[in-house]
DNA sequence: AAAGAAGTGTCAAACGTTTTCGAAATCAGT
DNA sequence: ACTGATTTCGAAAACGTTTGACACTTCTTT
């Protein structure tokens, strides 16, 4: 059964594979032995110059490159750092993006993990955390964490951490102060009737977002009014039928402030399929200004959340705790502001 | 000196950090062997339910996780697929939320790797896939490779693949047709002095591009000048110095096709440091639309490539491949479109 | 010339799994 | 009870590296 796979590869590939050379090939090359070739390539002390060369030589040669996972399976350090997301929509490739540019000159390798097997499943990160952990990488930093990850060997950094006590140093941007400034800027425009499409209760995120919203209503003197909840879970897919729901009531809100811009985004669609205009019938504002934020037509009105920077912090404080340091504060968070853009106007009279 | 080490991260961590559990210790725990236990977790024939049943109970209590490290090194496949990029810059992060979608419904995990600390140096992918190959990831997908990587001991796809002989399976957009549009796109506006802000000549789209200007120039009747290209390299630090070099010129163009969305950036941005205005003094279109091309202001007029899509068609090669079967076709190239936004304009008159 | 020091290379263990093979135990059939 | 088949489990090898201990040379020093 194996040989039935390998043979079909040979079929779909012009040329045969050929292994990759490993340290033995190597030492038969040269006539050392294997310990031999590694200290040669690692440079380390003890072997002379002129089996250092030859060694070397042999190496290039023969294109080896020593296998990432052996070696970190003896030596547990390996110079990569992970960094484990749910899936790759545009708000963790943004913090990608900042993490990546942040290890640049750094003497990281960057690694990003996404489990699809299991992803649904509750603890998946934690799962994938330990799978790695011990070797591979040398530290972690997880995105939207689905639980209250305890102590692991490796150092920790959470962006947009879980709800719960926080044992691990975390990265997030001003959650209630974002809001609170969203909801506002609904109030100013004259809503009054304003809905909210929250996020994933388990992150922290999600509820100052939601503490927010209330808070600015509660100044205006707003009643607050559960009806106009749903919770869209931060997916665009789990947003839309709460969002459906929301806008089919008969007495259906002029705004909707929604918890971040994925489901703004499913607002939107629904509202279209609903024949609402907007902004004209409804104004909706989401939360991140992820890039297809600006994008889509009309363009979202929106709060910008730094997420490249919060990669970047969060990969800087996971170096500090590599080299041992001890971190300044463990729990960072960056400032929000709002984007004005075309999906919010004033309700109709 | 590696005990300093371990000091220093108890005392930057609450909670001392615990080892994962092995094998070892799920088999001591339980009382059978370690081979008992592994085939107990993964479903081997040859143990009974009740052992099966107390060995799953102790995983269950010690957060027993395989690693992936370990196990990926007896037995070569690990269900994982792996995507080398050399950074994330917004193409690559494109591209990987296009693969991701793609595998979300497999049976592979996604792994994106970067080598931070190589990748100025020619190769860096063939060496990264070379020590991820062996072992931990079962396929490849490799975005703009610097070598014409030859066999491996696993499947590739490559994405905007290398010039020289194409060994390997690749999916890329029709960067001929696009180079010829934009060109075409500014002629019709009225410019007759074009530049040219080249991408990385190793790269079969970058000379696509140059073809499909000079193709369209000729077309139009305009003699080609070679004064009027540079090279930019596809990055933004890189095209800074030929973009500055090319708008100095005493007769300089009227607008410029640069070859990607961040060379665009770059001549954008040098121009207002040179205070030429976009689009009034200088017409400029790219080639990508990258999320960021929209967001910028005035917005990029530029040549839209499918990206999540090239990601996506890549993806489902790698996994026919890895199925064992034979591709339909080897090379696939994407459409593209133009995109009309606020940096083109006719020339003064 | 003896003895220690320094330099250079090899041996073998270890990392955490999976898998093959064989041993022991249980069971069925006579 | 005896044979043979079947089930259940463990011992050990293997994957590709790194590294500490050790052995053999060669060089200094007295």
């Amino acid at each position: 059964m194996s040989n039935v796979f390998e043979i079909s590869f040979h079929v779909a590939y012009a040329e045969p594979m050929t292994p990759r050379a490993t340290i033995h090939d190597v030492a038969a090359a040269a006539g050392v032995s294997v310990a031999t070739v590694s200290k040669a390539v690692n440079g380390r002390y003890g072997i002379s110059a002129a089996t250092t060369a030859r060694v070397l030589d042999v190496v290039q040669q023969l294109g080896y490159e020593s296998s990432l996972v052996a070696s970190s399976m003896r030596s547990r350090r390996t110079s990569v750092i992970g960094i484990l997301v749910a899936d790759f929509e545009p708000f963790s490739a943004e913090i990608l993006k900042g993490v990546g540019v942040a290890l640049a000159d750094s003497r990281y390798d960057l690694l990003a993990y996404s489990g699809s097997r299991q992803r649904e499943t509750n603890g998946w990160e934690r799962r994938s955390l330990s799978r790695l952990s011990g070797t591979l990488i040398d530290g972690a930093i997880m995105v939207t964490p689905t639980v209250d990850t305890t102590s692991t060997e490796i150092p920790v950094v959470a962006i947009d951490p879980h709800t719960g006590r926080a044992d691990l140093p975390t990265v997030e941007s001003d959650s209630f102060g974002g809001a609170l400034q969203a909801t506002r800027y609904l109030i100013e425009l004259g809503h009054r009737r304003i809905g909210f499409l929250a996020g994933r209760p388990d992150l922290r995120s999600a509820t100052l977002r939601e503490a927010g919203y209330r808070q600015a209503l509660a100044d205006a003197g707003i009643q607050f009014n559960p009806a106009l909840v749903r919770v869209g879970l931060y997916k665009r897919e789990t947003a839309k039928a709460p969002a459906a729901s929301l806008l089919s009531m008969t007495d259906r809100p002029t705004a909707v402030f929604a918890a971040n811009d994925l489901s703004a985004i499913a607002i939107i669609q629904v509202a279209a399929e609903l024949g609402l205009e907007v902004p004209g019938d409804l104004s909706v504002i989401g939360f991140d200004d992820i890039p297809e934020a600006s994008q889509m037509n009309p363009a979202l009105t929106t709060i910008r959340q730094p997420m490249k920077k919060l990669g970047a912090t969060a990969a800087g404080m996971l170096v500090s705790l590599l080299n041992g340091e001890t971190l300044p504060q463990n729990h960072i968070r960056l400032p929000t502001g709002l984007v004005r853009r075309a999906t919010t106007a004033p309700p109709h009279i």
